[in-house]
RNA sequence: GGGGGAGUGUCCCGAGCGGCAAAGGGGGCGGACUGUAAAUCCGCUGGCUGACGCCUUCGUAGGUUCGAGUCCUACCUCCCCCA
C-alpha cells in the first residue's frame, strides 16, 4: 500500500492511519475533498447506553474529517434502532422499548463532544437524529415515492440478508427494512445539509451503497462511500471485549482507570497500528516508539493507554489512571485510587474467601476456594493458600484498607466502615 | 394439513448402553515463563461445606423405575421433506 497517493489531506491522512477498507470512486473522492469542504456522516444506532471501543474508529474518523477541513455529522439513529440493523448479526436483536431507545440516546450523544466540534464552541459539526424525520414516514407514500427504487433481487443479494437466509435463520419483514431506511437518511442528509460521503465500518458496505444508488436515482447526485476494516487484535479477538464486559466509553460503566488498562494490555504486535488508528500522535512520534524492542515497547504501550485514555476521559483522568497504575505496578505501592468497596459489615476474623466475594472480586465461595488453591488470591500482596485463611484486623492497613488481589492485575481495596 | 429430525452443564459448540455433576473442544479464569504482551506448558471452570456429604441442573409438565439427560405421554420452540 502506497501513501500519499491522495491530493487530499483528509483522504491522506485516513489512508496512512490505517483507516480505509473500500472507497468508492476514490478519484472524485479525493478531488472533492481537495477542492472543497465535504459534509460526511456516520450513524450509530442506540443499542446501549454508551458506545464502546469497537465504535472508536468510526468516531476517530469523523474527528480526522473536521480536522481536515471538512464538516462531520454524527447521526443517532433514534429512529432505525426501532427497527434494529441484521449487518452481521445471526439473529435479531429483541425490539427495544422507546423509553430504552432515548435513555441510550442520550449516553451515546455525550461522547462525541469530546472528539468534534459543534455550534455551541464555535465548531460546524453537527448533531442529528434520524428518528426525526423516520417516525413522521407515512407508509403508502414511501413505498410509492423510496420503495419503487429497491429491487427485491438485489436486497436478497446483500450479505446481511444472504447470511440469515443461508443459515436459514429468521430474518422478519422489520429488519428487512433497515437498508432501505438507512439508505433514505443518506438521502435526507443531502437534502439537508449536502452531505455526499457516509462513512462505517466495513460491515456497513452494502448499506451505504443503497444509499448511493437511492442518492443518483432521486437526485442525479453523485454520493460516496468509505469504509473501515474490521479491526481485531493480533490474535484475532474482536476488539473491546474483555472478561468484564464490553469497554464502554462512558466513564459510568469503564472506570479510566479500567479504560487505561485495556490499552496498557494490548498485544505488542498492535501496538503501532493502534497508536495510528486509536490516537492523535504524529505519525513521525510513532514510527520513532514503533523502533522500540523487547521489554521497551511497554514504554509504548502506556503511551497509547494514555493517548487514548485522554481523547475520551481528558488529560487529567488519563494522567491520573497512568499514575495509579505506575504506583501499582512498578512500586507494589498502595494507591488510594484503586477500585474501593466500603464494607460496613468488617470485623476480625472475617474469612478471606466471605471479604473476597463481597467486594466482588468473585462470584461464589467456591471461586473463591478454587482461586486460593490455584495460588491466585493475595492479601495486601501475600498469596494466600490457605482457603481457610482469617482477615485479622491487624491487616488493615494504615491507610485504613486491606487489599485484595485476584491474578496479577485486579486490585479492590476494602474498606470497613 | 401429512411425514421426518432436533432442543444437553443459562458463554458457545458438542458426546452421552437406565447408575451422571454428565466425555471432548472453544472461550474464560488462575499458576509457571516473561515485560501488566504474545506463544507455550500446568491447573480450574454448578451451589453450599474444613471434610464425609447434601442440594440444583440436560426445552416444559407429568408418568414408568430402586434409580431417568437416557424409556413413555402431552405440550412448547426450531429445522427438513411432501401437500
Amino acid at each position: 500500500m502506497t501513501m500519499s497517493t491522495y491530493k487530499s489531506d483528509f483522504l491522506n491522512i485516513l489512508a496512512s492511519r490505517g483507516f480505509i477498507h473500500q472507497v468508492s470512486e476514490p478519484e472524485a473522492l479525493d478531488a472533492l475533498a481537495h477542492s472543497s469542504a465535504v459534509t460526511a456522516y456516520i450513524g450509530f444506532d442506540c443499542t446501549a447506553p454508551s458506545l464502546h471501543v469497537g465504535s472508536l474508529l468510526s468516531i476517530m474518523m469523523l474527528y480526522w474529517l473536521q480536522q481536515t477541513g471538512h464538516r462531520p455529522i454524527a447521526l443517532m439513529g433514534g429512529g432505525t434502532t426501532r427497527v434494529g440493523d441484521p449487518s452481521g448479526k445471526d439473529e435479531s436483536r429483541k425490539l427495544l422499548t422507546e423509553a430504552l431507545i432515548e435513555e441510550n440516546l442520550k449516553g451515546i450523544r455525550a461522547i462525541f463532544g469530546k472528539f468534534l466540534t459543534f455550534a455551541d464552541r464555535g465548531g460546524n459539526a453537527i448533531m442529528a437524529n434520524n428518528a426525526e424525520w423516520l417516525n413522521k414516514l407515512n407508509y403508502i407514500d414511501f413505498l410509492r415515492d423510496i420503495g419503487r427504487y429497491f429491487s427485491i433481487n438485489r436486497m436478497l443479494a446483500f450479505d446481511s440478508v444472504k447470511l440469515r437466509l443461508d443459515r436459514e435463520q429468521e430474518l422478519s419483514f422489520l429488519e428487512f427494512n433497515y437498508m432501505i431506511l438507512q439508505a433514505y437518511d443518506f438521502v435526507e442528509l443531502y437534502r439537508r445539509y449536502g452531505c455526499v460521503l457516509q462513512l462505517g465500518g466495513s460491515d456497513q458496505w452494502g448499506n451505504i451503497v443503497n444509499g448511493i444508488d437511492l442518492g443518483r436515482r432521486l437526485h442525479n447526485a453523485q454520493f460516496f462511500a468509505l469504509t473501515s476494516p474490521l479491526i481485531t487484535t493480533s490474535s484475532g479477538a474482536k476488539m473491546g471485549k474483555t472478561a468484564a464486559g464490553a469497554v464502554w466509553l462512558n466513564a459510568d460503566l469503564v472506570s479510566p482507570y479500567d479504560y487505561w488498562q485495556y490499552w496498557r494490555n494490548t498485544e505488542d504486535a498492535d501496538v503501532v497500528r493502534f497508536m495510528k488508528l486509536f490516537t492523535t500522535l504524529p505519525l513521525g512520534e510513532i514510527e520513532r516508539l514503533a523502533a522500540l524492542k523487547g521489554g521497551e515497547i511497554n514504554e509504548a504501550k502506556k503511551i497509547l493507554a494514555t493517548e487514548t485514555t485522554s481523547l475520551v476521559h481528558g488529560r487529567e483522568a488519563a494522567a491520573q489512571a497512568a499514575e495509579t497504575a505506575r504506583a501499582t505496578f512498578e512500586e507494589g505501592a498502595l494507591s488510594a485510587d484503586l477500585p474501593t468497596v466500603e464494607v460496613s459489615d468488617f470485623h476480625p476474623r472475617m474469612r478471606l474467601i466471605d471479604a473476597a466475594v463481597r467486594v466482588g472480586l468473585v462470584s461464589s465461595n467456591g471461586e473463591a476456594r478454587r482461586l486460593i488453591r490455584g495460588g491466585g488470591l493475595k492479601v495486601n500482596d501475600k498469596t494466600i493458600s490457605d482457603e481457610s485463611h482469617l482477615l485479622e484486623s491487624y491487616d488493615v492497613t494504615p491507610q485504613g484498607v486491606i487489599k485484595l488481589t485476584l491474578g496479577r492485575k485486579r486490585h479492590v481495596l476494602l474498606k470497613p466502615v
